[in-house]
DNA sequence: TCAGTAGTTCGCAACATATGAACTTATGAA
DNA sequence: TTCATAAGTTCATATGTTGCGAACTACTGA
C-alpha cells in the first residue's frame, strides 16, 4: 500500500482544483468536509446525495481530492481521517473555494424548483 | 452544419463551468475573452500560451465552452464571434468567475518563480 | 489464529479527448 | 458563374480517463 501523498501548497493548481470539483460526487464530499470542523472517514460517504457509491470508486474520489490538494488524509488505525485544506488554499487562491462552495449551494437550492424525482404524489 | 446551441441561464451548472475551465487551453481562452470588451474569432486562438492548437481541437474547445454556458458564439459570415457570458453568470453564481479568473492570474504570476522553459542561457 | 472492518489496487469495459482528413459555408476575384 | 481560399465543423480513430467488481493489504479485537 503506497504511502499517502499530499501536494505542497505551491504545487496546487487551479486546473487541478476545478477538475476535482467538477465531479458531483467529489464536490458533495468536499462541501461536506469543508463545512465541518472534524475529520470524516471515507465510509461516511458510501451514500452521497441519495446515491450509493461503491467502495473502490469512493477510494479513487478521495485520491483525486487528495492529489488536487483539496483535502488532507491521515490513516488512523484501520480508518482514514479526511479534512479540508481550505485554510491553506485560501492563502494561495483567496476567495476561490468560498465562491465554488457558495455556487454549489445556490445550485442545490435552485433544484427545489425543478426536482429530479417526485417521492410524494 | 448544426445550429449553435446555448444553454439557458438556469440550465448552467457549476460542475459544467468547473469542468470546462479545468482545461488549461479553455481556461486561457476564456480568461482572454472575459477580459476583452469585443468578441474574438476562434482562429485568434490557434496559438494559446505558446502552444499551437489544431483547428479541429480548437473547435471542440469552443463547443465545450459554449455548451457549458461560458461563452456566446455567433456566426458572422465565414467567421465566428465569441464573447463571454460573464455578466449573466454573475447573476446566477455571484463571484464565481471572478474568483476563478483571479486564481488563474495568481497562478500565472507565480510561474515566473519556476519557469517552464529557459529561452536565454 | 481467525473474523471482521476500512480502504486500496487491479483489470477491464465504457466513456471522453485530441487530432488529421475530409467536409461545409461564405466570400472575393477572374 | 466558376474557382480559390479561408473559417469552422464533422468524422474516424488512437489514446487517455473513469467506474466498478473482485481480490487484495492492513489493522483490530476476540
Amino acid at each position: 500500500m503506497r504511502p499517502l501523498t499530499h501536494p505542497a501548497l505551491e504545487d496546487i493548481t487551479v486546473e487541478g482544483i476545478l477538475h476535482a470539483l467538477s465531479d458531483p460526487v467529489r464536490a458533495a464530499i468536499y462541501v461536506q468536509l469543508a463545512g465541518s470542523a472534524c475529520a470524516h472517514t471515507c465510509s461516511n460517504f458510501l451514500q452521497v446525495s441519495d446515491r450509493s457509491i461503491p467502495k473502490s470508486t469512493l477510494s479513487q474520489h478521495f485520491r483525486a481530492l487528495r492529489e488536487a490538494g483539496l483535502i488532507r488524509s491521515e490513516r488512523q488505525g484501520v480508518e482514514m481521517h479526511n479534512s479540508s485544506r481550505c485554510q491553506e488554499i485560501e492563502q494561495r487562491f483567496p476567495g476561490l473555494l468560498a465562491a465554488i462552495v457558495n455556487a454549489h449551494s445556490i445550485q442545490s437550492a435552485g433544484h427545489s424548483r425543478a426536482p429530479q424525482r417526485m417521492k410524494t404524489e
